[in-house]
Parts: C-alpha cells; structure tokens; sequence
DNA sequence: GTGGTCTAGACCACG
DNA sequence: GTGGTCTAGACCACC
C-alpha cells in the first residue's frame, strides 16, 4: 500500500537518486527512454507531479533529456556516466572523511572499520 | 552578517552535531556545563527557542541533564562518550559502505579511495 | 542522432522561422515549391504532423498556399516578402528596445552595446 | 479579475522577470526581504505554488537566499546585480543581433532602427 | 509566522 | 501518447 522511503529526504530526490545508481551500475544506458511521468507515478505509487520534478531535477544537471511528446531519455553524451559516478563517489567519500575525522579518527582506523565491517556487517 | 549552517539539515540538529564532535574529541568533559539558552543563541546566532530545541533533543538521547535553575550540563555517565562516539562512528561506516556498494565499489575500491582521498584531496 | 532545436520554442514555428528566413534572404521566391509534407520532415528528422502544422499555419499567415495535388507554394503575392520582412524586423526591434528599456538602458546605450557585440562578439 | 499575464512564456518566469527588472532598475536591493510565499500570491493573484517556484528558480540562481522560518531575501553578494544586468543585457542583445543578421540587415540598419524605433514608437 | 513538499486533478501544446 | 504548467488544498519542519 505504500511506498518505502526515508522521510528526511524529499521524495523526488530519492527517486533521482534510484534512477542515478541504475545508471552508475549500468542497468540504465544512455539514450535509454525512461518510463513517462505517468507510469514512473503509478511504480513508485507517488504523484505524477512528484515524477516530473524528479525528472526536471535531472534535466537541469544534464543527465536525462527530454525530447517533445516522446519522453525522457538518458543524455546521450557518452561521459555523462562516469562523471555521474565520479560526483557521487566523491561526495560520499568526501562526507564520510570529513565526519570521521570530526570523530576523531585516523586513515588507518577508517580502512580498519571498513574491513571489520565489511566482513562481520 | 549570517550563520553558516547547511539547509539540508535542520539547525538544532547541525548544532547538537557540534556538540557531539566536541564531545567525542575530549573537549567537553562529563560534568561541564553548556553555555546557556540564551547565551549559546547568542554565540551561533540562532534563535532561542533553536537552541532549546537543542538542548532538549539532547536531552532526550541522555547526552545532556538539566539542573533546574543550574543550567545544562553533559551527563556524568562515565561511558557516554565512548558509547556516543561508537554510534556516531558505526552509524558513518554503516552509511558510507551501503553508498559506495550501491555505487557498484569493492571493498578494496573503498579503502583506495579513502587513501588517495586523505592524501590528493 | 537528432535534431538541433531549441527547447523553448514550438519545433513547428522554428521551422516556420527557417523558411521565412529563406524568404526574406530570397533564397526562397514567390512561385517556388516548397518539399511535401513528407519530404520536408524526412529533412528535419520531424514527424510529419509538425510538418502540416507549420504549413498550416504560415497558411494562415498568407505566406504560403496550397493546391490540391500539386503541394505548397510560396504565395505569387509580390509584396509578401517585403510586408513580411518588415513585419518581422518590427517586431524584433520593438521588442529589443522594451527589454533594454526595462533595462534601464539609454538608446545611445543600445546603439553602443550593438556596435560593441558585433565587434568583439 | 484576471492576472495580466502572456500566454506564452511561464508564469513562473515572468513574476522572476519583473523581480529582475526591479533589481536592475535598483528598486530592489541586496538583503531586501521579498514578499512571502503567501502574500506574493495575494498580490500577483496567483496560486502560492506558482511563487513558490519563481523564488526555487531564483535561489537556483543565485539571485535570492531564504532563511528557514524568515523569508526569502535578495542575496547579500554585492555582485549579484550587476552579474544579473550584465547577463540580461547580453542576452536580450544576441537574441536581437541574432535574429536581425537571419532578416538580412546589417549594423548599420540595426542602428538606424533604433534611432527611428525610439523616436517615432 | 516562514518556506518545502506532496497530492489530486486539471488544462495545454506538442508529436 | 508525451511533458509542462497551474490551481487548490494539505501537512510538515523550522524559527
């Protein structure tokens, strides 16, 4: 009946974000049509209106484009992908240091704690 | 002039975040006492009533004890830090690896990025 | 690969503007044939509705006309053009001279910044 | 009754148009405090949503900042305005020059429509 | 009070 | 069919 999402972030941005792993780990291909604000609305069970600022969002940073009456496609421009991926590994990595070192810790206890919680995790 | 806080997270919350770090880092002890209400709203340039919501959701997470007329101070449990310093540090690990993994990165990959990060920047 | 159209004007007035362009450059005379329906969208890689669209409406405009069986026409109206041409760099002009007013910018200011556009691009 | 929109451009885009112009034109300035969401939408007579996303486009640019609880402020960078003109000015200038050159005038006629445009409209 | 998000439903231009 | 815009009304967190 209803949706999994966190609720801290807003919804529209967690379906960018779903949309953005899919097209990391090249489940999703450029040039590759996106479902219509309709039917994305009635899988995700949220609001077409919420569909359509996900894929907005994603226009204006130049990942999907739209073209008129036919849909929403991935960019065609081949390094969209990897720059995609480099972004987001980027930030992610940059947020975790900068919080682990608020924390206190050193390089080394960073890779211990991904090796010990790889493994036992 | 104005406050330097993110908008992504909520104000009270970004604060309390700071509190932690010192905390954690050894730089507020058990037993200090916090600035006051209005003094701490004062010194971040925030609103009072932000600050209370501060100190209250702090309070509600054991971290700090009100002395009525007092003021608030870090709770004297001897092993709160230690066990607040734990969360943060396995709540960060937690999230980063769920992140990079959806990002498609081995173990190895995140143990490099973490080194060439800490040292190219 | 795809058409080269901006996004915010209709795709069937870009074309209407590339043939009216034509015109008024006389690359395009009274008398002459323009491509059929089909023809034309096969060019610019546009359905074919688009097409009839923009051959409708310039039409309309008594800017072309069709017979039947035979395709579309540049009207034989000898003064087509010339009404055309000033109707069009009328409302050019009065539209420039709005927004720059809106600007807050003098006409000696639009005559500078005309000359010194053309110049150093 | 009715609001004095054009049908063609958004009406988003038209309420951050008229706010640029009042920047430009100095009748706003930077750390002004625009109207709220609410009585902007009294006041243009149209639906709170419409404004919300004029000042989301303008904070997208850069143009205005809001401050959680506060309101939307024009932003306090001293640049910003002269940024704002600069870019608006060139804009409205390669649209003109742009079209004028596919009419087939030249410089010269561009001038002199001006000088006559200015005189005689 | 403020802005931010979401829903529901509608209309439109475009292809 | 498609996406783009707009309205109406609601709820929320934050200040």
């Amino acid at each position: 009946m209803d949706n999994h999402f966190q609720s801290s972030k807003p919804i529209y941005l967690q379906i960018a974000d779903q949309i953005f792993y899919r097209l990391v780990r090249k489940e999703l291909l450029p040039g590759d049509k996106l479902p219509s604000v309709r039917e994305m609305a009635i899988q995700t069970k949220v609001n077409p209106n919420t569909i359509q600022r996900t894929y907005s969002e994603m226009e204006r940073l130049g990942i999907v484009e739209t073209r008129r009456g036919q849909g929403t496609f991935i960019a065609e421009k081949a390094d969209i992908v990897d720059e995609l991926k480099d972004r987001l590994t980027r930030e992610v990595l940059e947020g975790f240091v900068k919080q682990m070192t608020e924390l206190g810790l050193t390089k080394e206890e960073m890779v211990e704690g991904i090796k010990t919680f790889t493994e036992g995790g």
